[in-house]
DNA sequence: CTGAAAGCGCTTACAG
DNA sequence: CTGAAAGCGCTTACAG
C-alpha cells in the first residue's frame, strides 16, 4: 500500500505537506494542494490509522459494552451509537459482557480498554452495574457515560428514558378513555426502571381519585410468558379490568395471547398498552399501542456528552432524561361493559 | 501511561527482552522472565497496540459488514462472529451497511477498510449482493467471507446453512405425524435461501407420492403479517390444510395468530413448523417447532475460513453448508378430522 | 507557504 | 540467553 512518502514523491513535496493536506490544515498554496490530492487520488492513498493513533496519542475510538445483545432494544442502541460516532469520525470497538459480575470478565474488559488505548466508553445496561468495572475505569481516567443504569450518582454522566412520565401518560391515555379498572403488570423489581414505570401508572390513578387495588399490580419478569401468565389471572378474575398497562411490549404480547386464547377481544373488550416500541409490537395483532423510547437521542446525547467528559469539560449535567412518547396503534379503545 | 522502556528500566533489562516476554518468545531465561513480568504487574503494563500493529503490519482486526442489524439473526451472527473474534485475539470493527447498493456506502466502506487496514472481511448477509464493494475487495486482494450470498461461485469462500435439508427434513416430519394436506408459505423471492427451502419442501412430497398443489403454496415476504394472510387464505379455503410449513419463523408466528382468530387449535386442528429458531419460537403460545440454523457454527467457520483465506491457503472449498437441526416444540400433532 | 529533524512505542533482522 | 540499531508511517514542534 502507498503511503504517505509515495504521496510526497509523486507531488514534488515534503511529506509534512502532504499531512497537512490530509489534515485539512491551513497555509498551503491551493496549486500545492491540488497537486497533493491528485497524487492521493492516483495512488488510492488512505492513511495508515495506527501511525496516526501512534503519534497523536488519540485512538477516536469508543469501546461499547453491550451485554445481552439479542434484545432488540441492545441492537438499536448498537445501530444508533454506531452512526453517531461515525458522524464524529470515531470508530466502535464492541466489548462482549457475558455476565456483569464475572472477575473475569472484567480483567479482560480492562486489558482491551488499556490495549487499544479507548478514548472512552459506553457502557449500555445492565454494564453499569458492574461497580468493579466502573471503579477501574474511574481509576484509569477512562471517560466513560451509563445508559439507564440502576445506580443513579454513581457515574460521571447517565443517560436515561422518562420512564416515570412515560408509564405516566400511558395510564392517563387510558383513563382518557374511559377505563377505571386498569391492571398493570410490572418488569423486574431488580430494575430501576420497573419502579419508575410502575410510580408514573399509580400517580395517574391518584391523581384523578381512582383506586389503586394491589389486586390490580401484578408481577412480571418481562418475558411474554410472564405477561400471558399474568393476563389469565386477571382475565379470570372476579372483577376483570378493562385494560392492562404491560411494563414492556414483550408482556404485552402475552396479554394479546391470553386474550386471543380466552376469547378476550382486543380493543373490544380489553385495552392493552405496552412500553418500549419494540419490532414486535407493530407487527402484532392488533398492532400495540405503546410508549417509544428514543434510542436514537439516546445514542446522540451518549456519544456527544462522552465527547465531552474526553474534552474534559466538566460543567456538565450528571444525568440526563430523554422523553418517551405515546404511539397509538390499535390495541386500545374505550371500555365495554360484558 | 507506562510504555516498553519503563518496563525494561524497571526490570533492568533491554526493550527487546521486554517484547520477547510480551509476545512469548523463547529464549529468555527464566529468572528474566520472571523479573519483566514483576514489572508488568507492578506497573500495569499493556503493550500500546497501535505501536504494535504498525511494526508488525497486521492489524489483527477484522471488519464486518452487517446489515439489517435489527434482525435477530443478524444480532446473534454478530455475537458469535465477535466471541469467535476473540478467541483467536482479533478485534472486530463493524461496519453499518444502510443499503448495499449505494455507491457512496461502498466508498465509504472502502475507505474504512484501507484506513484501518484490516486483515480480511465477513460480510453478512445481504452485503455478499454488493457486486461492486466485493469487486473493490478482489481488487485490492482484501480476504473476505461472505454469509449465505444470493450469488454463490462469486467470492473466495461462502457459508450458509443446508437450507433445502432443512426445509425437507420439516415436511418428512410433518408426512410422518400423517398429514397429507401440507402447504407451505414461501419467504421472498429475492432470496436463494426462499427457493432452496421450497425445493426441500417439494422434495420431500414427491418422495411418497403426495401431489404438490400450487393452491397451497402461497407466497409471503418473511413478515408476521405476511403469514397471518396466508393462513387466513389456506384456513378459509375449501380444503384446508391440516399442517403449514412457513419459511421463517416470523410467518410461522403470523400462521398462529391468525388459527387463534379464526378458532383453529394448535396443534390440534393445524400444525405449523418454521425455520430459523427465532428467539420468538421458543415464547410464542404454544411455543413452535421449528429448524434450527447452526449460527454459532456460521461463525465459527467464517472467521477460521477467513484466517485461512488471510494466511493464502488455497486450497479450501469454494463454500460449506452447515447442518440444520429439528426443534421439536408444541405446535406440531397428529392430524384431526373436523 | 514549505520542509528537515525528531520521535510516538513498538518489532525485525542482526550481532554477540 | 541478551541487546543496540534501524525503521514501521505518521505528526509535532521548530526553522526558514
Amino acid at each position: 500500500m502507498p503511503t504517505i512518502k509515495d504521496v510526497a514523491a509523486k507531488a514534488s513535496v515534503s511529506i509534512k505537506t502532504v499531512s497537512r493536506v490530509i489534515n485539512d490544515e491551513p497555509g498551503v498554496a491551493d496549486s500545492t494542494r491540488q497537486r497533493v490530492n491528485d497524487a492521493i487520488q492516483q495512488l488510492e492513498y488512505v492513511p495508515n490509522l495506527s501511525a496516526q493513533r501512534l503519534k497523536r496519542g488519540k485512538s477516536e475510538l469508543f469501546a461499547l459494552l453491550l451485554p445481552r445483545v439479542e434484545s432488540p432494544y441492545a441492537i438499536k442502541l448498537f445501530s444508533c451509537i454506531l452512526r453517531e460516532a461515525q458522524k464524529r469520525n470515531y470508530s466502535i470497538l464492541t466489548l462482549p459482557n457475558r455476565s456483569g459480575k464475572e472477575p473475569a470478565n472484567t480483567e479482560q474488559i480492562a486489558r482491551v480498554v488499556k490495549n487499544h488505548r479507548v478514548d472512552g466508553l459506553i457502557v449500555a445496561p445492565p454494564g453499569a452495574d458492574n461497580l468493579v468495572l466502573m471503579n477501574f475505569l474511574k481509576l484509569n481516567h477512562v471517560p466513560y457515560v451509563t445508559i439507564n443504569p440502576n445506580l443513579l450518582n454513581e457515574h460521571p454522566f447517565s443517560v436515561e428514558s422518562t420512564d416515570d412520565i412515560g408509564a405516566n401518560e400511558a395510564t392517563r391515555y387510558l383513563i382518557s378513555l374511559g377505563h377505571k379498572r386498569i391492571a398493570h403488570i410490572a418488569c423486574m423489581k431488580t430494575e430501576r426502571f420497573s419502579h419508575e414505570r410502575q410510580k408514573g401508572y399509580l400517580r395517574a390513578l391518584v391523581d384523578v381519585g381512582l383506586a389503586a387495588s394491589p389486586l390490580l399490580i401484578l408481577q412480571g419478569d418481562n418475558s411474554i410468558e410472564s405477561g400471558y401468565t399474568a393476563a389469565q389471572e386477571l382475565l379470570n378474575s372476579a372483577e376483570p379490568p378493562t385494560a392492562i398497562f404491560a411494563g414492556n411490549d414483550e408482556m404485552a404480547v402475552g396479554v394479546i395471547l391470553a386474550a386471543l386464547h380466552l376469547g378476550v377481544t382486543i380493543p373490544g373488550e380489553l385495552s392493552v398498552i405496552g412500553f418500549d416500541d419494540t419490532p414486535i409490537s407493530n407487527q402484532i395483532f392488533p398492532r400495540l399501542t405503546t410508549i417509544a423510547q428514543s434510542i436514537p437521542e439516546i445514542a446522540r446525547v451518549s456519544v456527544e456528552n462522552l465527547l465531552e467528559l474526553i474534552d474534559d469539560n466538566t460543567d456538565l449535567p450528571q444525568f440526563v432524561q430523554i422523553p418517551t412518547r405515546l404511539v397509538l396503534r390499535d390495541s386500545c379503545g374505550v371500555p365495554n361493559h360484558r
